[in-house]
DNA sequence: TCAACATACCTCGGTTTTTTATGTATACTG
DNA sequence: CAGTATACATAAAAAACCGAGGTATGTTGA
């Protein structure tokens, strides 16, 4: 059980602000997230893949003089427009939720 | 990929204003969270089954005259706590997620 | 009348996902 | 010099999901 993040949602939302490889994607989630979520590696290079795959970041692998070169990520066009969508899929979703989850309790104003 | 809810969560918030069958359940997530979420039957009742198992609800089977029984649920002591756990880590789960997703958006006031 | 839908419970099994472990390689720190 | 951090990646085992199916009755509408 438990709940899950849309791990694609949040690799998209990093890379919205400028390129980045993989492991230090990872880093940011965990600090922007202020440590409640944390990626495991098992999964997060299968997400950049697929992710690559359908087109929404582009890879490039960067030299790192003597130490091993890093994949680097960006989003493309389509990935912002996928990013947009699945912003709006974690809008409903919260509503959604929240409303169940608010059953019973006193309302609850939200100011935008 | 995609957001995934806490369905035990759902259930024991659905049951903390009163008891209720699984049937009916399943429809009151569909319209408290406005039609957002749908539960599954394959996966509403094996759900209410291992919260019945933990002791999280007690079961009663109501006879309803001609018609088949229905198998009544309630919320324990312990079920009650862990809506309240539950209820924690969802709030968590929203600010960790929501931190990432609004990574570079402007600033979100929210009042409640 | 009689098919279709709603109520009401439940399980099974193939597919998908997740997790955990493992692998490679370098650099820094105590 | 062991341990941690960086940095990529896969693969097998474990877990979870979804859809389909099964049983049974009552109501509704064409």
């Amino acid at each position: 059980m438990g709940f899950r993040e849309d791990l694609e949602a949040l690799v998209l939302s990093c890379l919205s602000t400028g390129p980045a490889h993989g492991y230090e994607l990872s880093k940011r989630i965990r600090v922007l997230s202020d440590e409640v979520l944390s990626v495991a590696e098992g999964k997060l290079y299968p997400t950049l893949h697929s992710l690559e795959a359908d087109g929404d970041i582009s890879a490039e692998w960067v030299p790192q003089g003597n130490k091993p070169p890093r994949k680097v990520y960006e989003l493309t066009e389509s990935g912002r427009k996928t990013l947009q969508r699945k912003q709006s899929e974690w809008h409903a979703f919260t509503r959604g939720v929240g409303s169940v989850l608010q059953n019973g309790v006193k309302e609850m104003k939200v100011v935008i």
